[in-house]
RNA sequence: CGCGGGAUGGAGCAGCUUGGUAGCUCGUCGGGCUCAUAACCCGAAGGUCGGAGGUUCAAAUCCUCCUCCCGCAACCA
């Protein structure tokens, strides 16, 4: 029986384009759900969109439409952009799905029954303009910090979450997970943050429609988070069916950015608790990108387009610039010269240059067959040891989300390559009919650990992996690692073609 | 004094927990090779570690104070 691994993004709000940072998260867990794939696991990966909310019903009638109207026509575009990004999810949730309002039903009932949930009155500033109500911390001199106009208080009715109640037990399990909420001054911040106590959240609004319905209460419709959250175990199938993919995923693993983290490691574990739910095993979240240095913004008009992107890149260097540009769980900046950069150096040099010359050798020297190797000398066992080292650490760094650190040590072995060649330097040894033996074992070994490096490389680069696979004669659909990244998998007599270039230089002027 | 994190060669970072000749990537400069996508390999220059004081035989690393930057304080990955 193989182990079971559960990954998800956020569910992204429909009221808003997918942009680098929606493609960011997504492919961070797309990555980590390949690997785990690669290494036996039973994967379930879930993404989805967020499409209840009053911004949506607002927006939705500007554009003369309801709101599910215009929540499908811009699920297409998410579901476009992570067919194109080569996101393996293994399920999609729409907030505006049976399966999911049920749930959310459920779980709101479920936990009302235990008096976690009571009605109460909401009381604070009102912009009546903007429709919207804000905290006394939010105002700016007494004004809506968004339009800057006067703000009345307002009562309003609404039902409660008493999360008060949880502050202790929420505290007790983050202290004794300390990999619960990563990285780790994100975790400090959420510590401070239930040390200062939790305030019962309001869970309800009766100031819009578009939203589910508060079970017995129609008038009222449920929080957006409180709604959105439980999208995580409503695609698993809770809790119709328990005994189904929730027995078998859940708790899984949130990757998020850094703006909701305490919605997932504050508000979400506290319902749980509530409804006597497990927790999550892991929130990690992760850094925002700039642009050229930049903030992304709508009015700055940066907004990087990852559709736009991918076409004038190729998807496989977009993929594996954006994870490893930067550590996973800092900030970082996008911008054209760093990508380039990596495109030209990482990709085109190193990697894609070490298949060119690793190819052409084996054609010129052997007429494109793969000898067998012979003994191996120190420099050879070097190598292979270093292989072995590597992928070990691979597998840690990808436990740990560190990507950029995974890619780093992948990285290595390419150069070990290269300066693999530099060592052995087959263009003498062709020159001697006496190292006939020893050219054969160079040249196998130099094309098996670009077999391993094809493997490795394949959760950030599907494509790139295949390709390589592809070009030494082995299947390109099976990417496992087990039993596959081991010394010698590659069989001597294959017909191996100089290939031709993966990632051609970008030439700048 | 709200809480927390930072300040290290041109850029971006590691080291500081367990004090003892300052390290990595990129960039720059020089050399080597010729299998390769003018790619690859090797070497060098460049910092005394935000500032002041203290502890110590010895501090980037511990303590005190100061300056500056950043995150969090209820809904845009």
């Amino acid at each position: 029986m193989s182990q079971s691994f559960y990954v998800t993004t956020p569910i992204y709000y429909v009221n808003d384009v997918p942009h680098i940072g929606h493609a960011y998260t997504t492919l961070a867990c797309d990555v980590i759900a390949r690997y785990k794939r690669a290494r036996g696991f039973e994967v379930a990966f879930l993404t989805g969109t967020d499409e209840h909310g009053q911004k949506v019903e607002t927006a939705a009638k500007a554009n003369g439409e309801t709101p599910l109207e215009l929540a499908d026509r811009v699920v297409k575009r998410f579901q476009g952009l992570w067919e194109k990004l080569n996101i393996s999810n293994t399920d999609f949730i729409r907030t505006t799905q049976e399966r999911h309002k049920h749930a959310v039903q459920e779980q709101f009932k479920a936990i009302e029954a235990t008096g976690d949930i009571y009605l109460g009155e909401y009381e604070d500033w009102y912009c009546t303009p903007c429709e919207t109500f804000w905290t006394e911390t939010q105002l700016l001199d007494g004004n809506c910090p968004d339009c800057g106009r006067p703000t009345t208080k307002l009562k309003e009715e609404s039902y409660f979450f008493r999360m008060s109640k949880y502050q202790d037990q929420l505290l007790k399990h983050i202290e004794e997970n300390p990999d619960f909420i990563q990285p780790k001054s994100r975790r400090n911040e959420i510590l401070s943050f239930v040390r200062e106590g939790l305030r019962d959240l309001s869970i309800s609004r009766t100031s819009f429609s578009w939203g589910i319905p508060v079970p017995g209460n129609e008038r009222h419709v449920i929080y957006v988070w409180f709604d959105a959250l439980h999208n995580y175990i409503s695609a698993l199938g809770f809790p119709a069916d328990k005994d189904g993919d929730y027995a078998t995923f859940w708790p899984g693993n949130h990757i998020i950015g850094k703006d909701i983290l305490r919605f997932h490691a504050v508000y979400w574990p506290t319902f749980l608790m509530a409804a006597g739910l497990p927790l999550p095993k892991k929130v990690f979240a992760h850094g925002w990108w700039t642009v050229e240095g930049q903030k992304m913004s709508k009015s700055l008009r940066n907004v990087v387009e990852p559709n736009m992107l991918i076409d004038k890149y190729g998807v496989d260097a977009i993929r594996y610039f954006l994870l490893r540009e930067v550590p996973f769980g800092l900030d970082g900046d996008f911008s054209h010269n760093a990508l380039v950069h990596r495109i030209n150096s990482d990709l085109a040099n190193d990697l894609g240059n070490l298949v060119s010359r690793s190819t052409a050798m084996l054609g010129k020297y052997f007429g494109g067959t793969l000898p067998a190797p012979a003994a191996t000398t120190e420099v050879d066992d070097n190598l292979i040891a270093l292989f072995k080292a590597n992928i070990e650490k691979v597998d840690g760094q990808i436990d740990e989300m560190a990507f950029n650190k995974a890619l780093m040590s992948i990285w290595e072995l390419i150069s070990a390559g290269n300066k693999y060649i530099d060592e052995t330097a087959p263009w003498a040894l062709a020159k001697d009919p006496e190292q006939q033996q020893r050219l054969a074992t160079v040249i196998y070994n130099l094309l098996e650990g670009i077999r391993v490096i094809a493997l490795l490389v394949a959760p950030f680069m599907p494509e790139t992996g295949s390709k390589i696979l592809a070009i030494l004669g082995c299947d390109p659909e099976n990417t496992s690692l087990e039993g596959q990244d081991v010394w010698g998998g590659l069989k001597p007599g294959s017909a191996i073609e100089k290939a031709s270039p993966l990632f051609p230089r970008i030439e700048t002027e």
